[in-house]
DNA sequence: GTAAATGCAAAGTTTTTGCCGCACA
DNA sequence: TGTGCGGCAAAAACTTTGCATTTAC
């Protein structure tokens, strides 16, 4: 949290600057900008770490004592839904098996979770970008996703 | 599973194709072959549903009503670590969320779990493939999963 | 015979839900 | 000043662990 007649790093102005957006996109989304809001989306805008609900929660906690871990769960589903940030891993709930071995991708639907194979040669990936040289990488996956045709018809 | 005396259709025999496969490959990895194993193996190899723990224990239950639930949560998790089978979500444990809406991949080290983004032009999405025409396709992420600078120097 | 695998029970994690009081627009 | 939001407690959903017994090799 940026400390008032301190002088702030660029990236503590990054996040500010993402914060009078999320304020403003939330008004215009008819959503309550509450203290509660405010620093669930200021601890998620900076950082760099992709926090799971519990992380956000402990970090929160040290200068907001008061908040609740149920806050923080539902907070992050209504920003979710409204399209103000987005999860990582979409399939978190529970783990999903595959006995196919063979490289290939996955379409999973949002509504129901089901997931589809995917054979698809125009997703090819080159090199190894210099980024991630520092990486021992082992493997990538593609996962689309996207409304099943039984769901689009169910349209719920 | 398969019926004695029974026609088989052209995928059961494929899967049965697959647990032949499979029941050589644990030997030769040393991993016992037990009723337990061959019925998980089956179910995965046998579905395309790319199953939860959980659905593969309620189908086992119908036939095999003694099998345990741990079993199935063991048994799945040493052949992923064997590489008999795969984890379509490598970050099921807990949802991670991002405030960065642009457009971008991860990179995941698969021992800390840490999540990196990556911005990289060389994965690239052309069209959409006639497979998946009957979705809504809403987006999709690309994750790579290897081992991180720490992790590596950790090596263990 | 022996190490590995299974089953049961219990506990640990992560996430969701119900209810009520509170406060923001 | 009403409705969306937050906090607490409880439950649900998912996963792991310890220990005694059984089984595959």
């Amino acid at each position: 949290m940026p400390i008032k007649g301190q002088i702030m790093k660029n990236s503590e102005l990054r996040t500010e600057n993402k914060i009078s957006q999320f304020i403003k996109r939330s008004k215009e989304l008819g959503l309550k900008v509450t203290p509660q809001r405010i620093a669930i989306y200021r601890e998620l805008a900076g950082s760099m770490q992709h926090p799971s609900t519990e992380m956000i929660y402990k970090n929160i906690k040290d200068y907001y004592p008061n908040i609740s871990l149920t806050t923080v769960y539902r907070t992050l589903e209504t920003f979710e839904k409204m399209g103000l940030i987005s999860v990582v891993n979409t399939l978190y709930h529970a783990a999903r098996y595959d006995a196919n071995m063979e490289p290939h991708h996955h379409v999973v639907c949002v509504k129901c979770k089901k997931i589809e194979d995917l054979y698809d040669d125009s997703i090819a990936y080159s090199e190894l970008d210099p980024q991630i040289d520092n990486y021992k990488i082992l493997g990538y996956s593609v996962l689309f996703s996207g409304i099943c045709e039984e769901c689009k018809t169910l349209n719920n």
